[in-house]
DNA sequence: TAAATATATGTAACCGGTTTCACAGTTTTT
DNA sequence: AAAAACTGTGAAACCGGTTACATATATTTA
């Protein structure tokens, strides 16, 4: 039933080569002869095969996104930012979802086996728990690569990433300067998390400028799920009457911990302040509102996809890093007393 | 750099075959030729390459999932059930997102090439705005289909479906029962969604089973979006004094109604009810929390998967009919008065 | 008008694997 | 001891396209 490009050349009475080059519009075919395979085409229905075009061409027009499962909400934005440029393109999105909590070789070799087997002609990789040298592993393959909010331009990879830092210490300084709050407990996303080791630090050096010291006990782990938050909850309780705010590495955290208070009575935003990090869609119409630190996540994706694209394209040369800033978007939740 | 099967044979001193079989543990290869090829393969670090592969087994791996761009929040849970389920049995996924605001058939033209060019093995496809002459065109192509939320079973694909007729009706008999509003307003997504019509069919039956007739006037057109939420909000305005309900047919869209209306300093949940349609992650959390029927959105792309890899295992027969229970959750903004 | 160039097409090699088949040496069965 | 079955391997065809090269005719150009 399925045509091959054989049976459409000799259906025409031409060569494999002239039917081919009818269909790409490249070399010379007659008029006559162009519209002679063209009817055999359309009365066949017959498509080339990717797979045979692939192998050929030595390419798949299909780009690897790697994204973690913690990212909830978040990636929302982000797989539309790259499917929207790499579609507009010609390219397909092959898509892997990383399973933080499995074995991590597991879920890892994954999404590596698509570029080591060249299932994939680039590829943009968050993965916030890979090492630098599995990822000059995958560099080391020769094609294009984006390190989504993981600087590892050192390593031979263009990197997207956003400046958390300066994210984690304007929401700092907003509030000890516009609120007063000198005891501030920082809730952090898994230890292996550079953005949430980003923004602890951006806490950390910002309270030092003005003159705060931090204390470890007003560090608290968890993990950016919005269980995390809630079990993370239980570890606050006690230092709960020692702070005025809790900032949190993400919104989700956020979310949580503020449910989770209004169960015991306490009213965020009034009895205490808690902030989040993200700005994800719905941060603005829970209540009360959330303060957080908005991150550019839709063009976080499409200048991935932008930079994949050129490099595609055109051979560039050395790797890049593009910073991509934050800012800080106030609403209810960091008011209190 | 990237060495070849040939590379590899030549290097242990052996033939093509023989390195396949090694690599695939298929037919019959002493131990020891075993080991020298092996040990070739780690030294040059040889892996082989999807492409060829892929032509010479005639098939890919890779399974397609079409979702609209309007669905937001909602797709998230979709594609990790998708993605779960197949990258555990060894499966790609490729994700394409329709542009339902571009001229239809260039969006539409993208996933079905992907499908004629034989790219995937199968696809799992929501496309709300799709039609049966287009769908048993793709149904022909001979390779496993889930249609996701749209019943093609007698088009001859599998469709993995919600009830919505009764998650729609059990809301109405709710709000009548319960409430015992008797002028309720519905707002639709974009007509060519089935989704959509089906709410609204539950919508008209259910009010009509309880003696309570149903104006066109009390019926609404958008199209699933916040933007268009707040877009209809404008046509809701003038009919607002004569009602006690506003349904929606998502629940972005009754958050976006329910934020106009906060402007205008109408309470919603406590001046009038709105009340959605989907139970998405933040419906809960939102102010006043959402009434809203449930669909099981994870299930969906898990049990969609699960099909797609049965069809891909076994050969089975006659197309299914999945079809997944919803159910209503009540919170706060169904109240009023 | 001969040489150069443009047009049109076919042959065959190639992309990098898998798989069928043939063949030879071993081992087992009868 | 001959036949049958098992083990190990290579040659070559095949998957379905693309493309370099050869060839032939038609047009230009000098």
């Amino acid at each position: 039933m399925r045509i091959t490009i054989s049976q459409v050349a000799k259906l025409a009475g031409v060569s494999k080569a002239t039917v081919s080059r009818t269909l790409n519009n490249s070399g010379y075919v007659s008029e006559e002869t162009r519209k002679r395979i063209q009817e055999v085409i359309k009365k066949y229905g017959y498509t080339p095969d990717s797979k045979a075009i692939n192998l050929s061409k030595k390419m798949t027009s299909t780009v690897e996104l790697v994204l973690p499962d913690t990212v909830g909400p978040f990636y929302n934005e982000v797989i539309r930012g790259v499917e929207e440029i790499l579609s507009a393109r010609g390219y397909f999105t092959l898509l892997t979802i990383l399973d933080t909590k499995k074995e991590r070789n597991q879920a890892r070799n994954r999404y590596i086996s698509a570029i080591l087997e060249r299932r994939v002609d680039a590829a943009i990789i968050f993965d916030p728990t890979v090492d630098k040298r599995t990822f000059s592993k995958i560099a080391a393959v020769g094609i294009p690569i984006v390190s989504l909010l993981k600087d590892y331009q050192n390593y031979g990879v263009d990197s997207v990433v956003v400046d958390n830092f300066s994210g984690a210490s304007s929401m700092i300084d907003h509030l000890v300067t516009e609120h007063g709050y000198k005891n501030i407990a920082f809730v952090t996303g898994p230890k292996e998390s550079s953005d949430s080791e980003d923004r602890l630090i951006g806490y950390k050096e910002t309270l030092k400028k003005h003159g705060l010291s931090f204390k470890n006990s007003l560090i608290f782990e968890s993990d950016f799920t919005f269980d995390g938050g809630k079990r993370v909850y239980q570890q606050l309780r006690p230092v709960l009457r020692d702070i005025q705010a809790v900032f949190c590495a993400n919104d989700e955290m956020a979310l949580a911990i503020m449910e989770e208070m209004k169960k015991e009575g306490i009213v965020p935003g009034k009895d205490i302040a808690v902030v989040g990090f993200d700005d994800v869609f719905w941060s603005e119409y829970i209540a009360p509102p959330l303060t957080t630190v908005h991150q550019p996540m839709y063009d976080l994706g499409k200048i991935s996809a932008q930079r994949i694209v050129s490099r595609l394209f055109d051979h560039e040369s050395k790797p890049i890093k593009v910073v991509l800033q934050t800012h800080l978007v106030i609403r209810k939740s960091c008011g209190c007393h």
